[in-house]
DNA sequence: AGGTCAGGTAACAATTTCTTCATTTTATAT
DNA sequence: ATATAAAATGAAGAAATTGTTACCTGACCT
């Protein structure tokens, strides 16, 4: 999968530059701002899948940012972390009421933060509807299960070949170049060299027949129509 | 659905009362204590659905009630708000710290209150589990005894080990990754490594054998369809 | 105090999956 | 038909993931 965007905004540089550091380390792509104000124009630049805010900030405070973000509605729907001092309990429960989905206190352990993140994330998957069931000729694809049933008879698809699989048949029909499925498959800045995909290909073939995955020579891969 | 019930502890009785008072009007079932130690003893006998508890109290603080709540396997599920007075903005922070849901500051505004209630066990639904007996292929999962018949065979698995082959029972066929697991099983905001899982599927499949859980490598453990 | 059990961690073995690369085959433009 | 670039293929080694065992701690019981 991609790499998952989390925008941290936070007056304290140091703290900033801390927490990026550390969500770097696993694996996230970090965005920064130092106040709400600049928070909300990043956020509606890149649209992030997560924010994490700071209530206390010059300028525009956390709870400002989030009134505002979720009246915007390319904005409203990205789950909000909120950052607070240990002497400043009381806004929390107003930063819950106002629409923020979780609030974490300073000092931060790292590893709380990070295993928080990724709750809230989860928590956001869940919900969201996302189509998790294909069925494309006799094939269906059920990344729930992380089987393939062709007509009956399940495949057990190792991963990389199971969510290349999905990724192609989910958009049936249209060419993507090898260096498009590596991004969004194995992830943006993996490297791997892009005739890996080829094997991939290879390999579902093998399993569930050749005349699913096309071949569009000189640009890449076409899942058929 | 059946009446919520609500424990109200408090060492006022004429704030009880008013409480209670409101409380009612909105459907819930009320139940009273007048301090920590009463409010345990109710807890354990009734199993409310959440408890809304003073902190400063005569013979058992909320803060010692809330502690022993949590070690509790019966009741550490519940949900709890704290009512704290407005000057007591200390223990507020060691309230949450120690496992409240939210706190309320008095004076209350009963729309306020009743809302909070709603709102925290919204949040809790959520993540509840109806159903208490399962029956997936030649077994038998009954939560409320904590046992798992196969074919006849008693087995008592500890509790982590039953709660976990519960949980993956419960979404037969999904993929679960180890970090839902340990959130949905161990708790949102306990810290272990991830592999623990790894031990405790082992520890199951050894007991009632290979083939219920079935690992998809590289995603999660699933329960055999 | 000693024994037992649940639960967690760590280490390393076993296994599967992924990646690369060399070679062969195929498609396409000329 | 041929040259050439691209893709398919096969096979090997690397990397990642999981299985398994052993060990540690703390709770609880006797």
């Amino acid at each position: 999968m991609a790499k998952q965007t989390i925008l941290v905004v936070d007056d304290e540089k140091d703290l900033l530059d801390l927490i990026e550091y550390n969500l770097k380390k696993e694996g996230f792509q970090v965005l920064k701002a130092e106040n709400g104000e600049e928070g909300i124009k990043v956020a509606k630049e890149h649209k992030p899948d997560l924010v994490l805010l700071d209530i206390m900030m010059p300028k525009m405070d956390g709870l400002e940012a989030v009134e505002i973000m979720r009246m915007d509605d390319a904005l409203k729907k990205i789950p909000i972390i909120f950052l607070t001092a240990r002497s400043d309990e009381k806004t929390e429960v107003e930063g819950l009421d106002k629409g923020g989905d979780d609030f974490i206190t300073k000092p931060i352990s790292t590893t709380k933060l990070v295993s928080r993140i990724k709750a809230v994330m989860r928590r956001f998957d869940e919900n969201q509807e996302s189509v998790n069931k294909l069925e494309v000729h006799d094939l269906e694809i059920d990344k729930d299960r992380y089987i393939v049933k062709k007509s009956g008879e399940e495949f057990q698809l190792p991963r990389k070949e199971f969510e290349l699989l999905f990724f192609l048949a989910s958009r049936k029909g249209k060419v993507l170049d090898r260096q498009t499925l590596l991004n969004k498959v194995w992830g943006d800045n993996i490297y791997v060299v892009d005739r890996t995909v080829d094997v991939h290909v290879r390999k579902i073939r093998e399993k569930l027949g050749d005349h699913y995955i096309e071949t569009v020579k000189g640009v890449g891969y076409r899942f058929k129509e």
